[in-house]
DNA sequence: TTCCATGTTCCGCA
DNA sequence: TTGCGGAACATGGA
């Protein structure tokens, strides 16, 4: 589920459940891609510090480690990535766990990632991975209003879906929540941004923010998203909640696209 | 057994 | 330079 909504449930998660409290135990799983550092040192580093706070750009969540130097831990979560916290001595891991930190009093929480396509990194602030990995604004950050969103798409010549996912143009939709925010604007996917006018890309805008802060807001369960979003019903064959058309699976940029063959005007391809 | 998947990156081509 | 298709990565569920 790792797209934007999804990391910051798990950064308010982290909040709620994990701050302030001196890390006395961490395993790392060292089979799991690391960014640019030991299993070794990633433990070291968290050792007798605290976790003090939380931010995230796009699907990158970051929390900062007490103590000096200034460091904070970087996860990202892949395709099957998550987060889990708990009590208590006994029992098994929960499967997948790449990264667990034990906390003083017993808590644990620890990072799930079963295809283990997410990674775990150390970093001196969050804007050292912007910057690496050229990550576009998110698009929840207050400046991304709608001409500038205009004027960031409006840079580009490709696909609406496909662009909008590329996240060094903005950093946080992936394909489920681009599908669900092409499907309530009613924009086929793979229409060319050129072929847009300013006010669909203003009808864009403001269904994306609007979609996202709601996802956040029912922490992410499909079962208390509105009756007329598409994320619940992903399914090729459904009927559209929207209108009387029918939802569709296609591909677009190579990835599974769901839409309604009515609303979003698809045409065959 | 085969296909598919909420992500990212790299390669070759136009 | 930009965009795009395909492949690769690793793993489990349908």
């Amino acid at each position: 589920m790792p797209e934007l909504p999804d990391v910051q449930v798990f950064r308010e998660y982290v909040d709620a459940t994990s701050l302030h409290v001196p890390i006395v135990a961490v395993h790392v799983d060292a089979e799991h891609e690391l960014d640019g550092v030991s299993a070794r040192s990633v433990a070291a580093t968290l050792r007798n510090r605290t976790l003090e706070g939380t931010a995230r750009h796009g699907k990158h969540l970051f929390i900062a480690l007490g103590g000096s130097p200034a460091r904070w831990l970087r996860l990202h979560f892949g395709m099957t990535g998550g987060l889990r916290a708990w009590s208590g001595e006994g029992g098994p891991d929960p499967a997948h766990v790449r990264l667990r930190i034990g906390l003083e009093g017993g808590r644990k929480l620890a990072y799930l990632c079963t295809r283990r396509l997410g990674a775990i990194g150390l970093v001196e602030s969050p804007d050292e991975t912007i910057e690496e990995l050229e990550l576009g604004p998110d698009p929840l950050e207050d400046d991304v209003g709608r001409d500038r969103f205009g004027e960031i798409l409006g840079a580009h010549s490709g696909r609406i879906k496909t662009t909008l996912m590329d996240q060094k143009v903005l950093a946080g939709l992936g394909n489920v929540y681009t599908d669900e925010i092409l499907f309530q604007a009613g924009v086929p996917p793979e229409a060319r941004i050129p072929d847009l006018d300013s006010t669909v890309m203003q009808e864009i805008h403001r269904v994306m923010r609007r979609v996202l802060r709601k996802a956040i807001r029912v922490r992410v369960d499909p079962e208390r998203m509105p009756r007329r979003w598409l994320l619940p019903r992903r399914d090729d064959g459904r009927a559209c909640p929207r209108c009387d058309g029918q939802i569709l699976k296609v591909e677009v940029g190579g990835r599974p696209t769901f839409v309604c063959d009515r609303h979003q005007g698809v045409r065959p391809s």
